[in-house]
Parts: structure tokens; sequence; C-alpha cells
RNA sequence: CGGGGCAUAGCGCAGUCUGGUAGCGCACCUGCUUUGGGAGCAGGGGGUCGCAGGUUCGAAUCCUGCUGCCCCGACCA
């Protein structure tokens, strides 16, 4: 991708009304702009990340057994009435009319429509487990929206919903999505911390929170430190057997919010693992029971031939918030600092001097050799000064950078610089085509 | 929803107290010079001063009402 041709509004200058990094740098880099309170449209660059996010979300609940649908973003308020939530949901829930007065609703979530499809269709327990997910925009009316997209009001979720016969299949299904989040935090590079939550009115130990550390975190937690070194489940664990293993060894250290901390339980550690530190929730999963199978009559006939409401959890990841809760994790002074997984481009390749035929002709001939080897390139082909152009990579946070400069091109030289540590290399154009594509492949 | 603040060019701001017909920096356009960390000089374009009323010879400025946005708190992916 030619920058020239590419649309990416720059913003030299803080805008005033962005109070986090991360808000403040998704303007500045040109990914977002705001249309209304806590409402954004999504420029180029921001709709990369989104979308690279989204489909690692996709692909790890693929792996853990999940099934993808589309549910739509409008909903008929009779779902609401049936469940009784569409009067206590209150003023977050954005209430609209259609021409012929008929109540209607813009999704703040979706139990009661999955609900509606699974009864419709599944009478037997041998048609369990299931668990159908999609990734939707949401509206919650927010009194107040703040922090960009951290906090919007208009936001892009992954929901999945899962339906068992009994308690017992519903935790299996519950240790599935939480290895499922344990590998989609990793791969997104970030260290997220599974936190008891409170389960309500449910009771009960199956409600997690996924909580990533980040300085500008809008909760308080505390943990012990052990919970950092854990690994991560791989990428060939067997989603049938029993992940409860796996589960417990994330569960059994102490890690809690603010709003669940037990200061005894955390003073009892030892004072080198303690770590109080500031958190961004990322995911929720949780198990609700028949919360809704009950009100709205979803039932299948078990084994012993007796009719039951199913047992059903939910599990929310906000994706497009993890755009924001990825910069605040992972930034410094000059910009955005990408995990090689999300960036929106692999190399920004910059021309120091373009118009220069030696300059141009390296440039060019790298810019396709990195695309023929699949990596994704955004070519700086501007006129402008070296400064500029430097500051410009380093704001949007690309993994790395080739700078090719007319008496490095001479010599069939270039420099690679990576991001995340500022290191620079010069390197023959096969040693540094190697090294990126060698970069990509990790 | 309580408390506070802001609204003047694409962005950041001054001008408002004390009324006289709008300005600065960045960005943008033209030209020349410059060229490895957000260049310099010269010239140029762009604003019904959030909206609606009112006061006045005259309103960005004073008065009234409205709208939008931001911050703190309570609430939430």
């Amino acid at each position: 991708m030619l920058l020239s041709r590419y649309f990416l509004p720059i913003l030299k200058e803080n805008p005033k009304e962005a109070e986090i990094v991360s808000h403040r740098l998704m303007l500045r880099a040109g990914m977002l702009r705001q249309e209304a309170a806590g409402i954004y449209a999504w420029l180029p660059l921001g709709v990369r990340v989104l979308k690279k996010i989204e489909a690692i979300v996709r692909e790890e609940q693929d792996r853990s057994g999940a099934i993808e649908c589309l549910m739509p973003t409008i909903q008929s308020a009779d779902l609401w009435r049936e469940s009784g939530r569409y009067d206590d949901y209150g003023k977050e829930m954005l209430r609209i009319r259609d021409r012929h007065e008929r109540d209607m609703l813009y999704g703040p979530t979706n139990e009661e429509m999955i609900t509606e499809i699974f009864r419709s269709y599944v009478r037997s327990y041998r048609d369990l487990p299931l668990n159908l997910y999609h990734i939707q925009w949401k509206f919650r009316d927010e009194v107040r929206p703040r922090f960009g997209v951290m906090r919007g009001r208009e936001f892009l979720m992954k929901d999945a919903y899962s339906f068992d016969v009994d308690a017992e299949g519903a935790r299996a299904a519950y240790n599935r999505m939480f290895v499922a989040y344990l590998r989609t935090f990793d791969r997104l590079g970030l260290k997220a911390i599974p936190m008891r939550a409170d389960t309500g009115p449910i009771g009960g130990d199956l409600s997690h929170e996924f909580i990533i550390l980040a300085e500008t975190g809008e909760s308080a937690v505390f943990c012990d430190r052990s919970l950092l070194e854990l690994p991560i489940p791989a990428a060939d664990t067997d989603f049938r057997s029993d992940l409860s293993p796996i589960v417990s060894a994330w569960t059994e250290p102490y890690a809690a919010t603010d709003e669940m901390h037990d200061e005894a339980a955390f003073s009892a550690l030892p004072e080198e693992r303690r770590m109080s530190a500031r958190g961004i929730e990322i995911g929720h999963i949780f198990y609700f029971g028949t919360k809704y199978s009950d009100p709205m009559r979803a039932r299948v006939t078990g084994p012993d031939g007796q009719e039951r409401p199913v047992h059903m959890g939910s599990y929310g990841i906000g994706v497009s918030r993890l755009v924001a809760a990825i910069i605040e994790a992972s930034h410094d002074d000059a910009g955005i600092i990408w995990p090689d997984s999300v960036a929106p481009f692999d190399v920004g390749l910059v021309n120091l001097k373009p118009g220069d035929a030696v300059t141009d002709e390296v440039v060019d001939g790298l810019a396709s050799r990195l695309e023929g080897a699949g990596l994704e390139v955004l070519q700086d082909d501007l006129d402008q000064r070296a400064g500029a152009k430097f500051a410009t990579m380093d704001l949007i946070g690309l993994p790395w950078q080739v700078i090719v400069g007319p008496k490095g091109a001479a010599k069939g030289e270039v420099e690679i610089k990576r991001r995340a540590t500022g290191e620079r290399q010069a390197l023959g154009l096969d040693a540094a085509l190697a090294r990126l594509v060698q970069g990509r492949a990790r």
C-alpha cells in the first residue's frame, strides 16, 4: 500500500477531548473519528487492527468448538418482555419504534435472542453440548461514555452462549471458553489474568473477568505474581478432554478485582508474590444456569425421558475495546507499539528520497518481494523530510520499519528498525528480507 | 443522574471582563531554498464566532432559552 494513496489522517497535536493515552493515540494515528459521544467511525488504519483482533478471536472460538452465527443488531422488544428484562434493563437500552409503532431495541446483548433460536430447534440432550457465538455491534446507552472506544456506547463484541443438559456439562463448556480465552489474549500479545467475578444470584465459582494490567486501568486489582508465569495452553489442546486441571492451575492462585478483594487472603501470600496494580477488563465469562431457559421455556429431553431447562453460560470479549486495551498496554512517548499479531501492517517501508532513481528502485523491489512473501507493507512514498516520516512511523507503531536512503541504496543496503526496542540494523537487501519474513513467521 | 467546565478556520488556542465588524501557531495552496528525527523564507486561501431569541446605532463580546461535547463522582464489556 502506497501511503500517498492511502487515507491516514495523522494529527500532530493532541485533541483536547482525549484524556487517556489509547484514545489520544488512536485519534492521532488516524484510526478513529468521533461522531457523537461514545460513537466512532473507524478509519482505515483502525479497521485493519479491529479485523485482525476479530480474526484471532474467531480462530480461537472455532478451535474450542464454538460455532459462529450472526444475530441482528435490532431486536424485538417482545423477546425481552419474555425474559422480563425489557423493564429491568433501564435507560441503558436504546429503545426505538418502527413505522408500524412496534417496540424495537438496539441490542445491548443477545441472551434472549439466542435462547429463542435454540428453543426453536433443539429438543434433545443428544444435540448438546452446543456453543453458538457471534461477533456483532452492540449498543449500550451509557450515562457517561468516555475514554474513546474503551467505554463507548456502540462497541464490537464477541459473545458466545453455551447450552448443556446439566450443570456438569455447563462447567465443561465454561472450561473450554476459559482455555480459549487464555489462548486468545496470549495471541493478542496480552498478559490476561482471570479473576473471580461476582456471580450474583446464581452463586458458585463460575464467573471470571479477564483483566490485563495497565497503569491506566479502570479498576484496582490484586493478584499472585505467579500468575504471570503460568504456561498458556498449546494450540493442539484437545478441547474434548477434561480441561479442569488447566482451569484449576489458573484459578487457584489469588486474583481479584477490588469488588471481590479479600485482604486477609491476599496478605497471606508471601510479600514478594503480592501484586497490586490497575487493570482493564477485556473479557467476562459467566455461567447463569436456567436464568433465561426457564422463563423462555428452552428445554431439552434428557436420557431419562424427562424434559428440563438447559443450563446456559455466556462469554464475552470486548473486541473494539481490545484495540484500546492493547495500546494502553503497549506504547511509548512516540506512539503505539503494535504486537506483531494485530499490527495494521507488518512493515513500514520508508523511502527517504522519493524521486531518486536508485532509492525508488530499491524500495519498489523490496516492497514487491515483501508482499510476495505474504507481508503487509505500508510504503511511505511521500515527499517529506526524514524526521516527519520517522515520527509518523513511530506514531502508527508498525512492528518493523525499513528505512531506505540514497546512500544506502547505492550500496544495496537498507536499515531495519524494530519499533518495540528501537534497535536498528543496516543490512543487505536479501538479509533484510530474510529477517523480516522470519520476524513475521513467529 | 448529581457536580464542574468548554463551544471562535481541519487541529490547538487568544480575543469576551471593558460592545466598534476576527487573530495566532500547526495543517492546506504557490514559489524558492533545504533534505537521516515533526525545515526556512516569501506570498495565498479558508470562519453566518454552536443554535434561537433579546438589548443596542452597532454583539464573538451583554441578557434569556436551547443544543452539543469534555472532566469528577455513582454505573458498566
